[in-house]
DNA sequence: GTGAAAGCGCTAACAC
DNA sequence: GTGTTAGCGCTTTCAC
């Protein structure tokens, strides 16, 4: 039998409300009576039973996080972060991954209503369009103190890597290096910023947009690496003649670097390669990739804050604010001069 | 104003009883009734309050998982099978990473039992000793319906994989292959029981183990790879002559393999290198990883499902089992003849 | 300072 | 079949 605070209330001889007010240490308790109802506690080794307070207090103090999965670096990172803040301030973290299930991102952000979390924080690379289902989802994420990171969601306090700089400086220090052909392979569920970041520094530089040199991939089940790979390959096959590669992500580059290596095709010194998101393997592989960060620390750290403060103001001005960090182009030995 | 059952039943003209009853599908309602709760239900967009269910029901359907960290691949897969495994029985998981810290550790437990989860998955790489502190964790968790990953605790149900075979088969394979001096690479926090399984097959084949050939280093918070890096200078720097290394995981492997070549020494051409756990990047590397697999996937389904027969039946025969999965030896490049 | 009592939103007897 | 009522374990007025 679980031991409640009636139980500690007889043991110590006072009233229930007594017990309450030591344990919240709010309005002060004679000090003797104290020191007896703590004991009492001890005693009985008597842990208030979270349930029912949150019920009476109406708050969990609990946040819900739906990430597309853990097995990507950059995510699992991002979970750790946030579940290391969030119990600073005594919030624990429900986790879901949504393997980029669309039906599972709206079960999951209904079971989190239904919990009554106190609020959640929405990472999710599923492509924001504007379809029924999105705008449903959008809607029930409004109604919960929110805040999304990556995809910016119209109306919801977020907390963004600007992909489209990251992505123009990457693409430029190639331009710089003397690169005038240069691929672009996306993959799937990558950001489309990427891409855009791409033709952007394509279009400063006067460079024309071959889309025979663009490979993008919309099988969500394929591996980055793999999907990398073969792309590179096909882009070899193609005839098309090219001397850098800007990729997606870091896995996609590794896979081309992997079909290029198969291929007896250098890296740097016949093609470069760049990457994205800087995960740890990125300074660790041969040769090393140059990328672009995404200071997931901050990042997480920026949207626990965010959402703590939705939290503790529910009436707070309400026009969502979106917090864009810069993302850092690491140059490495993947990417050198043109040939 | 948040919609409670009582709404609803106003609304739908019925008894809270009723729409209770409608909720849970137990007891049979008449067809029409039910219809219009539902209707009420649904207009009211009512969403039942789980805290309150959870206060009754005495259960949270909420399981606590708690591991050393997300950032390690291991750890995250692992997470997400088991969050993934669990949603489909209708759980929510927390997860709490914690860096290693036995304070953490701690207050996370009592954390669960104050949000009175129903199960906790314990995963920890913290080896588990007899001291004082472990011995309070140990009681804590017996009191909560746990299975444990990776550390058998004893008294407790748990899935573990068979480091001592696996690291045994890692080891003669590099014997088999015609080497003598064979060197480890432990790390800190890496299990005791790969380095056992190293002795073991040295052991096995009247090898000399020599200490001047082992690393262990116990900076918890030093990167793996960095660790491999160094051992491996120091290795090198010693002058003690090998010609293979076994690590106690990947990112070592990976470590010392970057410095072999930055002193121009080929693997496995001179020396091989093997890791363990078999982390993604283990194939994609130049050169792929010789390995050891640990079944990620099949230990946290069995942990799940461990789990859930402990919860379902808490009067159940308590001997706690311990289900061990075989570790499988991956030949990949990085393993090759001795010289 | 401290106790009695009224809930929080729900489920589960127990009546009718 | 359906309504009434008594809690689940706590916090919080409101008296004293």
């Amino acid at each position: 039998m679980k031991i409640t605070i009636k139980d500690v209330a007889t043991e110590a001889g006072v009233s229930i409300a007594t017990v309450s007010r030591v344990l919240n240490k709010k309005n002060r308790v004679k000090q003797e009576t104290k020191l007896r109802v703590q004991q009492a506690i001890h005693k009985l080794n008597f842990q208030p039973d979270h349930t029912a307070r949150s019920m009476i207090m109406k708050e969990t103090r609990t946040v819900g996080l739906i990430v597309p999965n853990l097995s990507n670096e950059y995510w699992a990172l991002l979970a750790e972060v946030i579940q290391d803040k969030l119990w600073e301030h005594g919030y624990s973290l429900i986790v879901c991954s949504t393997n980029k299930s669309a039906d599972k991102e709206m079960a999951f952000v209904k079971s989190f209503t239904v919990r009554r979390v106190d609020g959640v924080v929405f990472g999710s690379s599923t492509l924001f369009g504007s379809s029924r289902h999105d705008e449903q989802l959008a809607n029930m994420l409004k109604s919960l103190p929110t805040v999304s990171i990556d995809p910016s969601i119209s109306g919801l306090n977020s907390v963004v890597g600007d992909n489209l700089q990251g992505a123009t400086d990457a693409v430029e220090h190639l331009i710089g290096l003397g690169h005038r052909r240069i691929a672009y392979i996306g993959g799937p569920t990558v950001s489309k910023q990427r891409e855009l970041g791409y033709r952007n520094a394509m279009m400063n530089h006067e460079l024309p947009v071959l889309e025979e040199l663009i490979k993008r991939g919309d099988d969500n089940t394929i591996a980055f690496s793999s999907f990398g790979y073969h792309s590179m390959l096909s882009l070899l096959e193609s005839g098309e003649k090219f001397t850098a590669v800007f990729c997606g992500n870091d896995l996609i580059a590794i896979g081309a670097i992997r079909a290029l290596e198969d291929r007896r095709i250098q890296v740097p010194a016949d093609i470069s390669v760049i990457g994205y998101d800087d995960i740890n393997i990125a300074a660790l592989y041969k040769p090393s990739l140059t990328t672009v960060r995404q200071p997931m620390r901050e990042m997480g750290s920026a949207a626990v804050d965010m959402l703590l403060e939705l939290i503790q103001c529910p009436d707070g001005n309400n026009v969502p604010k979106k917090i864009v960090y810069q993302n850092q182009l690491v140059q490495r030995e993947s990417s050198g001069p043109a040939r």
